[in-house]
DNA sequence: CATACTATCGTTAGCCT
DNA sequence: GAGGCTAACGATAGTAT
């Protein structure tokens, strides 16, 4: 029988804060779903791997990953290569291991200029409490970095030489990390409310709704960085 | 003049990966900025906070966060409160005030940054390299990284007082940044072919591409964990 | 590789069950 | 809260620039 209904159809909102309460859980949950969709799409279409976590205003999580989200956070964190095991990608996922992580963690950089700056500031944050550089080089004029460079050429003049030798008495031979060992840090979940079941995702893809990721061990989560106003790069 | 243009139209694909590699390219582009702009729109009107992460089938890195990639995945790992402290909210309440003031001016720190980076490159390029760290850091091990940071210290000590001063003198006060100090590690970029103009967006909100995460500290990071398959929780 | 274009297709606001 | 409905609106495939 047909049925008759008075709908106006979609309208225009204007893009602000929903104030309505009611309307703005109907948005946010139908808004959220079909940004799975899409990133679901993104990743069947374009073989991309994606990860999307999503805190709604009453801070309960919702998160979509393929493969999974954490192997996507990951990779993000650790700028490690995706997770073919070989030897190669081994040395490069050493961070996996727990075996002298700092070092560990170091050996993972890639070799850009940008990415070593990274690792020098990381390496000397806490040496740094001053803040002659401390910007760290944002903060450095002209003379000032002038300044540094001259000093750290005197630097690498007296930077002891043995350097060399000891590189290849260190405990830390990359390969080690073949045989992993280090596998999950998987803790219990949190009780976990909601269980939806799977609706029809391509296979490798992971959907949780007010999932606890597993703690990682202490002191570590990204230094809360500021990033705040739009930044583009 | 008027162009004429034959298009066909938007015609419907099949939900599988595109094998054209010409389209397979477009179609990524589009679809992630249009996935983005729909996380932009759920933040804005839910007042949702959402991280994604793409990784193109290149191994590119794609990103947004709102109010930064690092604050939502740093929450999702640590299962830590919002951070509503300090910066953060001055940041969110400046925006409704100043938004398009703090646009502009977290814009013209953005070309500022990547000025001073280019200028950073340039000096320390000779410096580094000879490779006493131009592996970085990657091929030295504890032993070594203890050496460096002991000279690094050193030369903290040694480095002229008046550094403080001079940069002040600087044409480039840093201050701007609000504070942010540990921010961005980010230095000079990698050739970055596209520089996309900070569209509008609602303040808060970070949009990297290619960027690298500023390393953690030691030995974190979610350990490789399985999670592969659909996954609902 | 990003954009402009346009005909189509997909998403969704408001309302209802 | 989750879904269904419908009409408007927005996203986008294919192509050219």
């Amino acid at each position: 029988m047909p049925r008759i209904v008075n709908t106006i159809g979609c309208r225009k909102i204007e893009m602000k804060k929903i104030t309505k309460e009611s309307n703005l859980q109907v948005t946010f949950s139908k808004r959220r779903k079909g940004l799975f969709k899409k990133a679901s799409e993104l990743c069947t279409l374009c073989a991309a791997d994606v990860a999307i976590i999503i805190f709604s205003p009453g801070e309960k999580v919702f998160s979509f990953g393929h493969p999974s989200i954490d192997c996507v956070v990951n990779r993000f964190l650790t700028g490690a290569p995706p997770q073919t095991s070989g030897f190669m990608e081994a040395s490069r996922n050493a961070s996996l291991c727990n075996l002298n992580a700092e070092v560990t963690e170091l050996s993972e950089l890639e070799e850009t200029e940008k990415k070593r700056s990274v690792m020098l500031n990381t390496l000397l944050k806490p040496t740094l409490e001053q803040n002659w550089w401390a910007g760290p080089f944002e903060g450095m004029n002209l003379p000032q970095l002038e300044l540094l460079k001259a000093s750290m050429e005197e630097l690498k003049n007296t930077f002891p030489l043995q350097a060399d030798r000891i590189q290849f008495q260190g405990s830390n031979p990359p390969q080690f990390l073949a045989g992993s060992s280090s596998s999950s840090v998987l803790l219990p979940q949190q009780a976990q409310p909601q269980l939806n079941q799977p609706q029809l995702l391509p296979a490798n893809q992971t959907f949780y709704e007010n999932s606890l990721m597993p703690l990682l061990p202490t002191g570590q989560g990204l230094n809360n960085m500021s990033g705040f106003g739009p930044t583009f790069y």
